[in-house]
DNA sequence: GGGAGTGTTGAGGT
DNA sequence: TACCTCAACACTCC
């Protein structure tokens, strides 16, 4: 007998794996009621544990919206639970009878015989329950850019953001203060796509430069959002793994490979503690050196 | 079999 | 202030 098995979420997420499990989860739950939450893991609620169940416990889920990697769902009741999944964070919605995972952590029981799943080999993942309209009010989401698309991140204002910062490109793009929503994998990938060298001063890189920066950018998360898009659900046994991150990626995980560009093999360093993935041909350090 | 590597974010230090 | 380093944790790889 075939088990029907929904798993939504990959790899290390970045903001394009995040819109996928937001998409996909919306399709899950919405409308459903919590009956009942159990804590396995209570380190990953942020704030008193048992203030978490009793608030969510009889909550409808209205939707689910999304800022930088961050999820948001919408309850009734004016609730909002803002959850990161940090490193390896899953949500996966299944039949109460599934035996659950040896890492699953958190579990929602719904009206409709399904639970809400909360898996995390590394337990980094956070979920933080506040009142709808005050999420901005965390830390984290005050201090997140803007999203990467045409209408909010814009050209001049991200110019005068690196022009002000002493630091390199990669570390830049990473702290989701200058833009919201990158990680590690697409750092490298648009860095590479606008043959920009990871350890470029930010204040180095030119008006033009920053222009295609920033058209790149917003691009490749797109592309990676549709590409994902696709695979939203699988029909599996046990155990099935999603194959979110088997898109096509350039420079991430190709050291030693040829660049797709000049055949110059890829380099890997490490740039403020992340493996960082570039070409030394086609991305080369023009530093004016202090 | 032990130690390094994996990457997101926040806390704490300078 | 702005930037840097490390801890949180578990598993894989060499």
């Amino acid at each position: 007998m075939i088990i029907k098995k929904r798993v939504v979420g990959g790899k290390m997420p970045e903001l394009p794996e995040v819109e996928t499990v937001r998409r996909g989860l919306s399709e899950l739950v919405t409308d459903k009621q919590i009956t009942g939450i159990e804590l396995l893991y209570p380190k990953i609620i942020q704030g008193d544990p048992q203030e978490f169940i009793k608030e969510l416990t009889g909550k409808k889920f209205e939707k689910i919206d999304r800022r930088g990697k961050y999820l948001l769902f919408r309850f009734s009741g004016e609730l909002t639970m803002v959850s990161h999944l940090r490193m390896e964070g899953k949500y996966s919605v299944k039949s109460s009878e599934m035996p659950l995972d040896k890492h699953t952590h958190v579990v929602f029981d719904l009206d409709d015989g399904t639970q809400l799943r909360y898996n995390d080999v590394r337990k980094f993942g956070r979920m933080h329950l506040v009142k709808t309209g005050t999420e901005d009010d965390l830390a984290a989401l005050k201090k997140l850019g803007p999203e990467p698309t045409p209408e909010t991140f814009l050209v001049d204002e991200f110019y005068q953001e690196l022009q002000k910062k002493k630091k390199v490109i990669k570390t830049a793009l990473l702290d989701q203060t200058i833009v919201a929503g990158l990680g590690n994998i697409y750092v490298d990938e648009v860095l590479w796509m606008t043959k920009i060298h990871p350890e470029t001063k930010c204040f180095e890189i030119t008006y033009e430069q920053t222009q295609k920066l920033h058209d790149n950018i917003i691009l490749e998360l797109n592309r990676a959002i549709k590409a994902h898009g696709t695979t939203v659900f699988t029909f599996a046994g046990a155990n099935a793994e999603i194959g979110l991150f088997q898109n096509q990626l350039n420079v991430y995980g190709k050291k030693g490979e040829p660049c797709a560009r000049c055949q110059t093999p890829i380099e890997k360093i490490v740039v403020g503690q992340r493996g960082t993935h570039f070409c030394p041909h086609c991305q080369k350090l023009i530093s004016v050196a202090s």
